[in-house]
Order: C-alpha cells, then sequence, then structure tokens
DNA sequence: ATTAAAATTTAGATGAGTCTAAAAATATTT
DNA sequence: AAATATTTTTAGACTCATCTAAATTTTAAT
C-alpha cells in the first residue's frame, strides 16, 4: 500500500510532534505544522488509520503505529541525506537546503536513497547536527544540550541547532558558529539568562531566545 | 505562474509529439504518450491554453507557444541531467534512470539543477546519447543517422538510442553495445534489411527492428 | 455527395485534498 | 455543577485531474 505525498507529509509532521510532547498528538498542533485547517486534518487522520499508519480515537489525538513510525522515520532519513547532499556536493548553504529537501524527500526509490547514502560517505548528522536515521529506522542519539542549559566556566562544541530557520542560521553565520565550533560559557546574566560566550576569541553576548536554539555537548578536555 | 506537476508532463509530452511530427500536435497522440483518455487530454488543453503554454484550436490540434515550449524543455534538460546524475554518480544502469528522471524532473530549485550540472561537469549528452538543453533552452542537435540508413562498408559509431526501454538497452547490454562503440556495417540483406554487424571483432545479426533503434555517425577516419 | 468511420469534445461523475460554517465533544472557569 | 471557552468533528462545497458515455466534428470511403 502506497503513502501518498501529502500522507507522507502529515506521518512526518505527527512524528516530529510526538518527539517533542510523547503523549498524544492533537489535531490541532497537526494542523498548525502542516499549515491547514483542522477540519482538514480530521479527514486525513481517518485515512491515516484506515491504513493501519496510526491510530485514532475521536477527540482522543493520534500516535503512530510501528508501521507509520517506520514510514515517517524513512522520509525523515530522505530528508536529512538530501540535505547533507546539497551542502556537501552542490554548495549549498545550511540555510538553503531545506525546502528542496521538502521536495526529494517524496522520490520514491530504494537503489537511489541507498547509493546516495554511499556517495556521501554514511553521513551520521545532516547539515544542522540532527541525527540520520538508518536503513533499518534506528536513530543513533547523543547526548546533547541546549547551550540555555550549560554550565558556566565549561567548554562546549555546537553539535546542532533546534531552530533550522534560515534567520536563525545567518545568524549564526555571522558571528561565525557552525556545527563543531568552540563555545566558552564565560558568565551568565541572572536577569535575562544572557550569557557572554568566547568563540573564535572574540567575547559575544547571547540573550535566552538563541542560546535556548543551540545544542552542545561538553568540550573533550573539559 | 507555477506550472503542475502534470501541467508539466503534459508539456513534455506534446514537446516530444513535435520532435517527431513537426506539424500540429493531436489530442490521440497525446492521451496515448500520457497514458489518459482523450477526454481528459481536451480538458488539459484548455488550461494549458488559458495559461498560454499552447494554442489550441478545436479539433485541430495543438502546439506549443514559445513559453510552453521553454517550459518544456526546461523538464527535459532536467531529466536529462537527473539521468546523468545517476549512471555518472550514484552507479545506476542506463535502463534503470528513467522512471527515476521522471520523478526528479519535476523538483524546483534553480540553483539546485545549476549545481548539479557542474558536478557533473557540464554534459553535453544523457546516457541515451540525448542532447541536454542549456539554460536557455539551446539544444546542440549532432548529425546523427539511425543505423538502418547506414551504408554497407562504413564503420560507425553508436551515439544514442531512439528506443530507451528497459527490454532494448539490456539487448544491447547483452551484446556489449553502448554510446562510443565502433560498429562495422559488414553487409545488408535486401530481403528483410537485416544486416551483418561487426562490433569488438564479432559478426551478429541485426534486425531491421534493431538497427531501426540505434543511432550512429560515420566513424572518424572513414 | 452521402454515408460510414475515426477523432475530438462535452456532459456528468468520482476521488484526493482542501476550505468554511455549523454542530458536537471536551476542557476550563466561575 | 453550570456556564463558558476551546477543541474537534461533521456537513457541504470547491479545485484538480481523471474517468465513461454521449454528442459533435472531421476525415475517409463509397
Ligand atoms: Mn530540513
Ligand atoms: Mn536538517
Ligand atoms: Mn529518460
Ligand atoms: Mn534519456
Amino acid at each position: 500500500m502506497l503513502t501518498t505525498l501529502t500522507e507522507e507529509n502529515y506521518l512526518k509532521a505527527i512524528y516530529h510532534i510526538s518527539q517533542s510532547t510523547q503523549s498524544e498528538v492533537s489535531t490541532n498542533a497537526i494542523a498548525q505544522k502542516i499549515d491547514a485547517k483542522a477540519s482538514s486534518v480530521t479527514d486525513m487522520l481517518k485515512k491515516l488509520a484506515d491504513k493501519n499508519l496510526i491510530t485514532y480515537i475521536k477527540y482522543r489525538g493520534v500516535h503512530l503505529t510501528e508501521k507509520g513510525r517506520l514510514a515517517a522515520v524513512d522520509i525523515v532519513r530522505k530528508h536529512r541525506l538530501w540535505e547533507v547532499f546539497l551542502v556537501d556536493k552542490l554548495n549549498f548553504a545550511w540555510d538553503e537546503v531545506h525546502d528542496v529537501a521538502e521536495q526529494l524527500e517524496h522520490i520514491k526509490s530504494q537503489k537511489l536513497i541507498n547509493e546516495l547514502e554511499a556517495l556521501l560517505d554514511f553521513p551520521t548528522h545532516d547539515p544542522h547536527g540532527d541525527p540520520i536515521p538508518d536503513k533499518n529506522g534506528q536513530i543513533h542519539r547523543t547526548n546533547k544540550i541546549l547551550l540555555s542549559q550549560a554550565e558556566v566556566g565549561k567548554s562546549y562544541t555546537c553539535v546542532g541547532v533546534l531552530d533550522s530557520s534560515s534567520d536563525f542560521l545567518k545568524y549564526l553565520d555571522k558571528y561565525k558558529i557552525g556545527i563543531g565550533t568552540a563555545l566558552q560559557l564565560e558568565d551568565k546574566e541572572d536577569f535575562d539568562q544572557s550569557m557572554n560566550i568566547i568563540i573564535n576569541d572574540d567575547a559575544i553576548v547571547m540573550s535566552k531566545a538563541i542560546t535556548n536554539n543551540i545544542y552542545v555537548k561538553l568540550h573533550k578536555g573539559n
């Protein structure tokens, strides 16, 4: 039973929402993500339930079945592999890849995606630091924290971003922050949680809105 | 004014048919190519005419406007570039690329296709020997002839195929015939136009059905 | 020049995906 | 516990792309 492009987008939306919320996914949350009206979502939920891709109880929200989860993760896998391709092979910047990957993720060819993965040397993460699911739908999660949760006085490495909007990524570009950049947390202001960070020997101030969207892990060597 | 995937497929079909027929393209010819009923084609022709992509006179067939021609050629350009990508970078065989390219040709991103072209080193022909239109919709046609029209006693180089069905391409693979292969026309049978051809020092017999689908040009050095 | 055949268009219906407006169910406040 | 607000579903309609069956036009044959 083949899935349409639209169904794939719904599955992916449900998957991403369920990643953050853990519990059942609401109609409204999906509507917001998909940018559609709640009534349209209800219609689609019935279809996905008929195909056993989600379990759906009226008024109670939905969650993915194992079949649905695998379908969703497969789309995520394709999306992230294509993003790597665009950056590594086609000179795209990391803020330019998402929209094109949204199209490419729906191309149906098993051989295509397997060969693409090989061409890219089996990358583990996409240009935004998000893990790439393997063929079996397994995801290797690394223990990363938000920079806002980091401890004063310690050194970190940037390993990803939460918000991958073009605006935010361009902000990071401006201050030469990318995946792998070393960040030293000098100080944190109690009043507004803004942070003094040293990057490439430059000291900059980051608001909570910024530090809440940068993933880091403790730098090797303290 | 954006074109839908379906409209793009109709434009491409009309373009390809007009290449062989020269004159107006008939509703039935399109229906056959698209694998749809004639009534569906009529509906779409009205839409394409409204968008000034074709000129359409009831019962009299259609032809592409300049705007429509450019749109069609752009799809062809993408299709063929993707085919090169699949063969050169992803280890696809020349009989495996068409269906995937049918999907990829509809991806919308100018940067994507320009960068892809650069990654592939600006190829001039696709894996089946068909020319790749340039950014401006110009097509560099080489003077090739069908092997069936070749002269006995002369040597040729295979430069393309007319039929690029998997069945035909696998036949060519079996006899180690590909783009660039040298073919020497030894003899031609008057009765059925079958030919005796020498390839890689092997003599083989090809029926008219075969020689009618192989493009060749005179081998350099007579 | 009629008639028959073939090609094309129209009319009406269907399914996928969406919408608005109204109804129903659930959650929150008083 | 009622009243109110929010969320979700239903009902009915729309667009796109398709179909079948019938009507029309063009082409070919008598
Ligand atoms: Mn993305
Ligand atoms: Mn990403
Ligand atoms: Mn092709
Ligand atoms: Mn081709």
